[in-house]
RNA sequence: GCCCUUGUAGCUCAACGGUAGAGCAGAGGACUCAUAAUCCUUUGGUUGGGGGUUCGAAUCCCUCCGAGGGCACCA
């Protein structure tokens, strides 16, 4: 029996489910389903990630105990999946994976067990003891990376973000894993086998990482700091940091190093990975050393999809407020179109636009006018013109000729051979990860039969007594068609194509059908259709949109007390230098100045300060000016910019920003 | 800062040295079996700007501008 084994990472549990948790494991239950359709023995594991500091933090946050808060990540999830149809069942993931279950500990610790013993490549002890230096953060009790701490000018120690207190440089005892060692190794694997790593792009990201030298990494932490994780075997003080313990998951599941689980033989060597991009080298570098370590495979294949950004290309935040909220995607669209979506409006491996008008796009375009309104019209016809019956697709002799005739649009074989080679590139583009164009081929094929159809007018046959053939042909022919492409699309469609079998008036299941044994005519004729119903109503753009709007509103308007980086740069600030200023007469408050901003000519610009400036103390001063802020008329004369300054209350004395260092003049402040 | 990728019709993308294409959206028409659907026709681009190589460049080279990403222990 064939085998495939498909993961997507284990989500790690100090946060609520979203869009990207169920967009890549829609992905691996689409495969999953697509395998199991052929004859796969598939295993798919999804899970969460339940150990490490962050969670220590978060359950503190919330005023649980880490297990509580494990617990409730692990259920949300759950039910989020279960909400957008993926469950644990024969179609579904075969393991919800914990980090935190008994029979992990035991396959963790015989994975580290496994690595400890054995040598590196170069002939080393794979782990040794050490020190861990760091930037450490004491009232956070926790080692600070980059992204964490700011270091400021003239400070000796980088400051923590959340204090805003300077850092101290500790050590702890460690072990370490010996990655320096396998660098070579590695590259010699990806050269040989760049398939492993998709897409190319990030897979020369990996070289290049690589390349550049691979330093040892610290694979546990003291008990007395992090105490949320596995323990190191034999050694009390330590528990397994991070990755160590998350990685080997996949294994562990398949009852690597504990007795609980079974099927590591079977799967393992068929591992296919899905990963985000931004988790691809642990899961190449550090994993596959690992395995490498401890005597084990690799993964067939490690493939880093993209993210999701907004409609215009954004990310997606919490301060722009532009996430896409999963109750919205949940009530106004069926999971189907959910999941057609996911696939093919997403090249796998690049980034995509998530916006809900293109959602609703799709679906009305392909899904209802496409798919749903094939289904639709061949059907009624079914009904209309063949009692309800699927007809006979048999053209006698004697009809031949005049019936060639009138179907010049088509013979049999045509669209016999056209399908055959939809369904093979289909499968081939699917076997690839490339959903996008395998979907693309299916509605080419719509597209075709829907041209069929109209260039053969049923309604015209219908009229005529000595075109009955000819119209049950045609009609056969659409309905085999269906029956087809609902096999392909099952899983995909899985909800949407079962409903097309029943409609058909098909008793079996679209998932238990091989698409690779598919035969040309093997649609009964003379069974009855069942009721027919849109299987893909169109949605009302409009109104849908709007309801969204305010259904997202709440969101949206804590979100605007925010700019962007965007919008602040919209204000050009540039450093000036008053090169001259004067009263304007007649006014009390303004002077006229003249900034040179290191453009052609100074500026002409005018400033409430007479009261509080006297024109010659300003003379040769640096300011903060908006330099496209809209020229204006004042007193008749033009003002061509702002002079930044502070002042607490409309009454008080304005102070004039200014610089202490040297600027140049027309130099932009960001 | 260094390195990589990318910039093609309103939108999403294809062509990767030989007369710029597809789908969606827009416009017009046909048709009525169908979810105002489908089918046909059609508008629309000096391929980010400039320079170069070539008989010929979206495609190769240089440069500028814009977008995205990578540069290690954060999952």
């Amino acid at each position: 029996m064939k085998v495939f084994y498909v993961t997507t990472p284990i989500y790690y549990a100090n946060s609520l489910p979203h869009l990207g948790h169920l967009y890549t494991t829609t992905v691996a239950d689409v495969i999953t389903k697509h395998k199991r359709q052929r004859g796969f023995d598939a295993f798919f594991l999804t899970g969460t990630d339940e150990h490490g500091i962050n969670i220590q933090r978060a359950a503190e946050k919330a005023g649980k105990t880490p297990k509580e808060q494990v617990d409730y990540i692990a259920s949300e999830l759950k039910k989020m999946f279960a909400d957008f149809g993926i469950v644990e069942d024969e179609n579904g993931y075969s393991i919800f994976m914990r980090t935190t279950e008994q029979f992990h500990y035991e396959g963790a610790q015989h994975f580290w067990r496994q690595i400890a013993k054995n040598k590196t490549p170069k002939g080393n002890p794979n782990i040794y003891k050490g020190y861990y230096e760091g930037w450490f953060c004491a009232p956070c009790a926790a080692f600070k990376t980059e992204d964490e701490y700011e270091v400021r000018e003239g400070a000796e120690a980088p400051f923590c973000l959340i204090h805003e207190k300077p850092l101290d440089r500790v050590s702890e005892e460690s072990y370490f894993f010996r990655l320096s060692d396998y660098s070579e190794v590695l590259l010699e694997i990806i050269h040989k086998h760049p398939e492993k790593i998709r897409p190319e792009a990030r897979r020369n990201e990996v070289i290049a990482f690589i390349e550049r030298g691979l330093q040892d990494l610290s694979i546990s932490r003291e008990r007395r700091s992090v105490n949320w994780g596995i323990p190191v075997p034999d050694d009390q003080n330590h528990v397994m940091y991070v990755w160590l313990d998350a990685l080997s998951n996949y294994i562990t599941a398949l009852g690597y190093g504990n007795k609980q689980k079974s099927g590591f033989e079977k799967y393992w060597k068929h591992a296919h990975h899905l990963v985000g991009k931004d988790i691809l080298r642990f899961h190449t570098v550090y994993w596959w050393a690992f395995l490498l370590a401890a005597g084990l495979d690799l993964p067939q294949v490690v493939f880093a999809h993209g993210m999701w950004l907004d409609a215009q290309g954004r990310k997606m935040g919490k301060t722009l407020g532009n996430v896409v909220e999963l109750d919205i995607l949940k009530k106004h669209f069926q999971v189907d179109a959910i999941r057609y979506f996911f696939l093919r409006e997403m090249v796998f491996g690049q980034d995509g636009n998530f916006g809900y008008e293109n959602l609703i796009d799709r679906v009305n375009a392909d899904l209802a006018n496409g798919l749903g309104n094939l289904v639709s019209r061949t059907l009624a016809m079914v009904e209309k013109y063949c009692k309800g019956r699927i007809p006979s697709c048999k053209i006698s002799q004697e009809n031949r000729i005049l019936t060639k005739h009138e179907m010049t649009s088509l013979d049999e074989q045509e669209i016999v051979t056209t399908l055959e080679h939809a369904r093979d590139e289909f499968i081939r583009r699917f076997d690839n990860f490339e959903f996008s164009q395998a979907l693309e081929v299916i509605w080419k094929v719509i597209a075709k039969v829907d041209k069929m159809i109209t260039d053969s007018k049923p309604w015209e046959l219908a009229k005529q007594q000595h075109q009955t053939e000819a119209l049950n042909a045609l009609l056969y022919r659409a309905v085999e068609t269906i029956r087809w492409l609902a096999v392909l699309l099952y899983p995909v469609l899985p909800d949407a194509t079962r409903r097309i079998y029943r409609q058909i008036g098909l008793e079996g299941d679209p998932a238990k059908v091989n698409p690779e044994n598919l035969r040309w005519g093997e649609l009964p004729e003379g069974i009855r259709i069942q009721k027919v119903e849109a299987v893909f109503p169109r949605i009302d753009k409009r109104g849908v949109m709007n309801e969204i709007m305010n259904e997202a509103k709440v969101e949206k308007q804590e979100a605007e007390d925010y700019i962007t980086i965007e919008d602040f740069l919209k204000v050009d600030l540039r450093v000036g230098e008053i090169k001259g200023a004067e009263k304007v007469p007649d006014a009390d408050k303004l002077l006229r100045l003249e900034v040179d901003l290191g453009e052609e000519k100074p500026r002409q610009i005018l400033a409430g300060l007479a009261e509080y400036y006297s024109p010659e103390k300003l003379i040769g001063r640096k300011v903060v000016v908006v330099a496209n802020l809209k020229p204006r008329k004042i007193r008749g004369l033009e003002s061509q910019g702002m002079i930044c300054a502070a002042s607490l209350n409309k009454d008080d004395i304005p102070a004039i920003a200014t610089f202490i260092e040297e600027v140049k003049n027309g130099a932009r402040l960001k």
